[in-house]
DNA sequence: AACGGTATTGTTCATTTGAACGGGCGGTGT
DNA sequence: ACACCGCCCGTTCAAATGAACAATACCGTT
């Protein structure tokens, strides 16, 4: 149906009032002799031919169109994407970091449980949180200390320092990430101090993963957590790259492996759990394994560099 | 406070989100990890920052703009502007008619009382009312008839007529509007038929006026109602025409003369508690008295032509 | 370091708004 | 002419929104 000149000047001056002068509907609706409800109505027709337009200015030097898109395609809650100043490693990886933070900040407000995960993308989220002074938050560990016995540093020491930058309470699981054998995890699992650290973490509301690929010269292998060995076996059974040392597949699907027996740390269903999971990584080696924890859903929040984030939006 | 590039980003998402996908501020707070209320804040920050552009988009061939004008600038309820094919009088006239009618639809809703006064503008309107059938509709004259004793037939004949075409019942006053003396009147309005018709009719939902100017040639005079005399007198004091033969100054102060103990219709006081008093006038030669019954108030609805608009908005 | 002022946050509550439902009106077809 | 169908309207109710208030944290100053 056509609408009339009279009918649109009508839209034009109901609209007006409502959007310009900020009268209710029911005002103008008595001012103008009709009901609210279809003041309302009329509205929502103004709306839909386009005789109401709402515009939202988008900002300049950033990359909000490319983040709704990503947030649409992919279903996630949140997506960060940064320019890095240039394409080494460490410099997105360092970059990430603030932009991390700013996530986070954004959620926490100064209580709640975090857990954290392990990585050198970490280390760079590590460094960038403001100082702050929140003793009702604590920093959990997502999982297990990496490295071997003699060096276990990493996995607790992120936690440690995110904790101490919060100016929160941490809890740190005492014991390796990865075990000898399923007998020592179900051992290690018996000790209430380890168990109720794990369960909390299940319980967080919020939790902060790197995404990790399993290449030789990684901190992982470095440390000597996982063979190249069962390195060789994981990509043979189609891994692409883990969260939290639990490996999964290009398109997400979680990997069978007996190592998955031997981890200290939440599984993927359990991080999938967790309300607000933000996944930081970025550099063009992870572009597989972002796009496999994106289609496997375990993470809710992305933050990466402008080049992974236009290649997940490649093709469909 | 400067917004940052980081908080900017944040409005654009959140005013995105809201205005275009739909969702609501709940969703949002959720989705990004913040309470809804500072969805609310964000969201009317975007707005007083112009991030957020709202856009009503004015019709063209209208005196939309117009019309706003003037309802802001008198405090109308609704101005309707037309644009006269030809500036004779006539010609005006008739073309009022529609708009009153259009105005007259949108509120009357098959029930109520609207009061009819009487003129040649009225004419034009109950000459433009689609046949309706609307039985529990009252149409009820706002005055007593017009005319001299043997020929009263204008005042009845319009509030006749325009019940006539909506369906509605007629109460007309069997009186006419001006007899010879007060006592006349107050024997008159002894009458219950006719007290309780003008009671009804001050407590009607609508009424619809015009609005007259003492010029020698107009009905009222022709018909012999007021003197050549009487209105000289009114006009020494001021008077630059008429509601409802209640005459006032050009500011709308109503003007004291011994007439008005002897009209037989509503004062201004009660037509101004009309809740919805529309003027219907138009014409060059009616400017003044125009503007005289805004200042007074004694309408909230006007309907008029664009060179009297255009006037009436020339000086603050 | 203590203080006060300012800004920001969340809570509660009233208002505003839109969705679902049911009734009435007008138009249409037989 | 009558019945049927579809559209439009108002009512009711639940959801969404914004305003007022109080508490808290953060800032600069003394």
């Amino acid at each position: 149906m056509a609408i009339t000149g009279d009918q649109e000047r009508l839209l034009y001056k109901i609209a007006k009032a409502y959007y310009e002068d900020g009268f209710t509907q029911g005002q103008i609706g008595k001012r103008f002799g009709i009901s609210r409800i279809k003041v309302s109505r009329l509205l929502q027709q103004a709306r839909q031919e386009k005789l109401v337009q709402i515009t939202v200015i988008s900002p300049e030097d950033s990359h909000a169109d490319l983040e709704r898109e990503l947030e649409s395609t992919y279903g996630l809650d949140e997506a960060v994407v940064i320019s890095p100043s240039s394409a080494e490693k460490p410099v997105v990886t360092a970059e990430l970091g603030p932009a991390a933070v700013g996530c986070l900040l954004r959620c926490l407000q100064g209580d709640g449980v975090l857990s954290v995960s392990w990585g050198s993308t970490l280390l760079s989220v590590v460094d960038a949180v403001p100082v702050k002074h929140w003793p009702d938050m604590t920093v959990v560990q997502v999982m297990g200390g990496l490295g071997r016995p003699e060096a276990e540093v990493h996995g607790n020491d992120i936690a440690r320092r995110m904790a101490q930058a919060f100016g929160a309470r941490p809890r740190l699981i005492s014991a390796p990430g990865i075990v000898a054998s399923k007998m020592v995890r179900d051992s290690l699992l018996a000790d209430p101090q380890i168990s109720d650290t794990m369960a909390l973490s299940a319980k967080s509301d919020v939790a902060m993963v790197g995404i990790g690929v399993p290449v030789p010269d990684s901190v992982v292998m470095q440390a000597g957590a996982i063979l190249a060995e069962e390195v060789e076996q994981l990509k043979a059974r189609g891994a692409v790259g883990d969260v939290a040392l639990r490996f999964f597949d290009k398109d997400g699907q979680p990997i069978k492996h007996e190592i998955n027996d031997r981890i200290i740390g939440l599984d993927l269903d359990q991080i999938q759990r967790i309300p607000r999971v933000i996944g930081v990584a970025g550099g063009a080696e992870k572009f597989e394994v972002i796009r496999a924890a994106l289609r496997g859903k375990f993470i809710n929040v992305l933050v990466t560099d402008d080049r992974i984030a236009a290649r997940l939006l490649e093709k469909p």
